[in-house]
DNA sequence: CAACACATTTAAAGCGCTTTGGAGGCAAAA
DNA sequence: TTTTGCCTCCAAAGCGCTTTAAATGTGTTG
């Protein structure tokens, strides 16, 4: 069922019964009545790809996914954030095309999305601190917003980002104040925007009351279940081995605990941690009391925000760029206490 | 850049140019390479929209993935196969579109897609046993592939699939030949296609022994950490406690770990684990030496796979449905070992 | 009744591409 | 020379929709 064979059934113009659908006011209320019901059991929807053609707007909305090593699609966050990006979408009437390609190819990919006018706007995933694409795709002119934030970047854009600096300051502050001096930095690869930022927080709050940073307690690296165990084993054979873990992301906190745990140690009594929670559907930071205190700022909510504020800036393309810092909050589980006294 | 100026430029028609850019054989050696030379210059891309609306193919696979609770975006494995799949559509120039919709408007979604003729085809997720989602495709007649089988649906339809049944039953034997016979099934939800299979070849080992299913040891539910974590502290306090585990999620299989070494029991001495791994990027199973003993498939693999399969569907709409039945590799890791003696 | 404003409706021109049905030119065959 | 056939190329129609500009009908006013 097309427009032309719709209102041939009409006995209208596919002027009019368009207009009708689309919400004209020069049709009247009694025809467009007539036009939506019509259409409505015919099941019509007009074929998307005319519709793009002869509005300009494609309804789509690309998400360009880097298939590297250590990024994305790797990575658990993603699903998440692409499941509630993709709410948004679909309330908006958007649909979401994903493009995944190798690293070397990303630049290719963004001129090919913006040429191909298949897709609206982008949303620019895992920047860096310095990070070429932004640059490039304001060169290019096709709308876009990241999830996270560029530090070194100063042209103004669109971004969405969590206070990762503030959490984690208020998480180390958090363990200072239980009487923690030794603080152990699980954290992300740090030519990640997000990482380093949290790095910062960390560091400004051990600053703050004279401790000096200690590279022995500091580490970098993808955050799997492997990689928290591992730190944990490794800092906990030093002479004076940390109290408490400050890590990056949950899975890398099971690890943590699992380690703690196979040295007959008790989490929330002879070692303290707090872990970022992306609040991931599938990895639930326990039930009631949650087994990790945490930073937590839902991903998913993030994808739903971010979609939006993408939309918004697409409709009304005159607007500067729009952000929005979401705060963490920091949820109290069984897994802090007070620094075991040295003896 | 569009082909109208292109074409001004190369003072050819629209016809020789656009001919000569998608290899139509009229056009003589040299101007195609004049053709394509400038358009390279220009960095020239046909707008999708309009060759969509031209050609009638969209060039682009819709996946569909509900938004319940208990459905794919929450599973770990979906982003992994969204990847793999990835790969197979950027090689052959499809785009991917993603519909997250709510569980109820599953059925509205498909029949849009369709009438909106966004996609050429798309993939079924995680189905059931008896899938009405299917039916209803074949009735509308839009290409598709499963990922996965649906055994109560009788009429034919491509699909690619892990043989579950065969996996788990040679896992199952594998436990058996090391002389286990309390072995406790830690599956999935058995509305899942893949859990009832599984569950299928578990079975199918047992009685091939003489031995009686025992419904006190046979667990189906969402795969999560906990869930794995809280079957190994339920059965364990049975009077005969099972002496190995065969896990359907690795997620579950690291809370299978956890219990178990909770209880100051050995993983591969006291108790055995098997658990499927889907070899998702982000959650290894150990490094050189496995883990865990798993029943191995690549999930990544079988998204490059089942692309491939539905693209060629698509492109030679005639043919019958295809199917593909992976094996899962069983490899054998630290995590199994002969049956403790009873004492 | 003519003249006008206003509310509805329509014909037709695009959007950027593919593709059908020829047209023109040139070499080989008649 | 004319005819035939082949190789290149082109004009124009069409994909299904939106949108501009214009037409039609209807009621109001002078």
């Amino acid at each position: 069922m097309n427009l032309k064979e719709l209102s041939a059934l009409l006995g209208l113009s596919q002027t009019t019964v368009s207009r009708a659908l689309n919400g004209y006011p020069e049709v009247s209320e009694a025809t467009r009545r007539r036009v939506m019901q019509v259409a409505d059991e015919h099941n019509y929807r007009p074929n998307t790809r005319a519709k793009a053609l002869a509005t300009g707007r494609a309804m789509a909305i690309g998400h360009v996914i880097p298939l590297s090593t250590q990024h994305e699609m790797m990575n658990p966050i993603f699903g998440d954030f692409i499941a509630g990006a993709g709410e948004s979408y679909s309330q908006a009437g958007y649909d979401m095309v994903l493009s995944l390609v190798a690293d070397e190819d990303q630049s290719r990919a963004y001129h090919e999305m913006f040429a191909k006018r298949n897709v609206d706007g982008i949303v620019l995933h895992a920047p860096k601190m310095q990070d070429s694409r932004i640059t490039m795709l304001q060169e290019i002119g096709l709308p876009f917003a990241v999830h996270g934030r560029a530090t070194d970047v100063t042209t103004p854009y669109s971004w969405l980002d969590v206070n990762n600096t503030s959490a984690f300051r208020r998480a180390t502050d958090f363990l200072l104040d239980l009487g923690h001096r030794r603080i152990c930095l699980v954290n992300g690869q740090e030519s990640m925007d997000f990482a380093f930022r949290r790095r910062e927080g960390y560091a400004a709050a051990l600053q703050a009351r004279d401790i000096a940073l200690d590279p022995a307690l500091m580490f970098a690296g993808e955050m799997t279940e492997v990689y928290g165990y591992d730190t944990v084993r490794r800092t906990q054979s030093l002479e004076t081995p940390p109290t408490a873990y400050l890590v990056s992301s949950i899975i890398a906190a099971f690890g943590v605990r699992r380690a703690i745990e196979e040295l007959g140690l008790v989490m929330g009594r002879d070692v303290s941690v707090i872990t970022h929670d992306d609040d991931l559907s599938y990895l639930r930071n326990g039930a009631e009391v949650p087994v990790f205190t945490a930073t937590r700022s839902s991903v998913r909510d993030a994808g739903r925000r971010l979609a939006k504020l993408l939309i918004s800036q697409i409709e009304a393309p005159c607007a500067s760029p729009l952000t929005e810092l979401l705060e963490a909050e920091l949820t109290v589980g069984r897994s802090t206490g007070p620094a075991p006294h040295r003896t």
